[in-house]
DNA sequence: GAATATATGGAGCGCCGTTCCGCTTGGCAA
DNA sequence: TTGCCAAGCGGAACGGCGCTCCATATATTC
């Protein structure tokens, strides 16, 4: 069609028009609140009705489920990551900072039903989540473990990954309510195998 | 309709048609295979289509797909179970049973992409495998948990039931292919969290 | 006010699980 | 052997899903 050689006279598109701002706030204010009530899982369609525009409208803003998830929860996992320094600073031990902060990482996990199982069940889709944990959260972790490994409070050969994937892994088991089954013991217990 | 006073002089109901058997065997054989390559989430019409039956008869003899899924896994469901006493009796102590027993059902799981993940997203369809599990694995894990609490190996409070589901979560995260995570490492780790 | 890039909405497509009912067939009685 | 009929079967059909596509509407610029 266009031969492509039209010239740059208008603002070069970095800045969205109104509208297109607009919506794309609706859209996470809407998507926070069906969250919560009705998990991340929720239809697409009805992310879309609560916040009042078409589906078409969803799709240019957040292609994928998972950039709406990350657009949602990144201020939440960014709080999470900087407690990290805070908590090393002022638990007794490095080792109990560890147990603090992975019960923050837990409260943050428990209160998004079905997060942890939707980004195992879709690792490809959820990419970008994956993404912002590695980036964020290993390297608090990291600096935590670290800690507690120079203080001989941890031996166990164990990466930061490896551990915050377990974690992860534990709480997907028991966002489903159970009076039988405590996803927090397991947890202590894995960190109890993490010392000596 | 019937007044339902037919004397029984046929035989009764107990014995089904011969194809209905036939068509119920194709069918495991068709699923047994089927999970192999697609997993336990490959859907139903392919199951029916790989069987050479309809759609009908697939849901006639398993209404739920967790009927399906018990009927393929329960022999290999009850092997494990069965290997209990067996390693009990020959492991250098109670402890080792139970990290070998527990590499018996990692294994086992560790074979149907997509099992202990399908089980965990839908609790309530799966509920006759979890009640299989309930009903065969917990008993066998809670004799060797038991010996080895009784010559002090264990002295986590921990049940049964809860370890049973902490390496199920945990190997329902380590099915997908990671380098980086090596989930019978989570594992040994608990257990070892398990002990004093 | 006109022009145009930008953004919108929802119909439409393909895939899914599940149901339902008219047709087929195995097995028994005569 | 034949006729009968309940047990069994197949697949069309329905509703719900994720996602795409493009005619239409709108913000913005000149």
């Amino acid at each position: 069609m266009s031969e492509g050689d039209k010239p740059l006279s208008t603002t070069p598109s970095s800045a969205k028009r109104a509208d297109a701002r607009r919506n794309e706030r609706a859209l996470l204010d809407a998507a926070a609140s069906v969250f919560v009530t009705d998990g991340v899982d929720a239809p697409v369609r009805r992310i879309a009705a609560a916040a009042g525009v078409g589906m078409g409208t969803i799709y240019r803003h957040f292609p994928t489920r998972a950039d709406l998830v990350v657009a949602v929860y990144r201020h939440q996992v960014d709080t999470c990551a900087e407690a990290g320094p805070t908590l090393l600073a002022t638990a007794a031990s490095p080792f109990a900072a560890l147990r603090q902060w992975v019960d923050l990482f837990v409260d943050f996990l428990a209160t998004k039903h079905g997060l942890a199982a939707a980004m195992r069940n879709d690792p490809d889709g959820f990419s970008a989540l994956h993404a912002l944990f590695i980036e964020r959260l290993v390297p608090a972790l990291a600096d935590i473990l670290g800690a507690a490994r120079e203080t001989g409070e941890v031996t166990a050969d164990i990466t930061p990954y490896q551990l915050i994937r377990a974690i992860g892994d534990i709480c997907a088991g028991g966002e489903r309510v159970d009076p039988e089954y405590d996803a927090r013991l397991t947890i202590r217990l894995l960190l109890d195998g993490c010392r000596s």
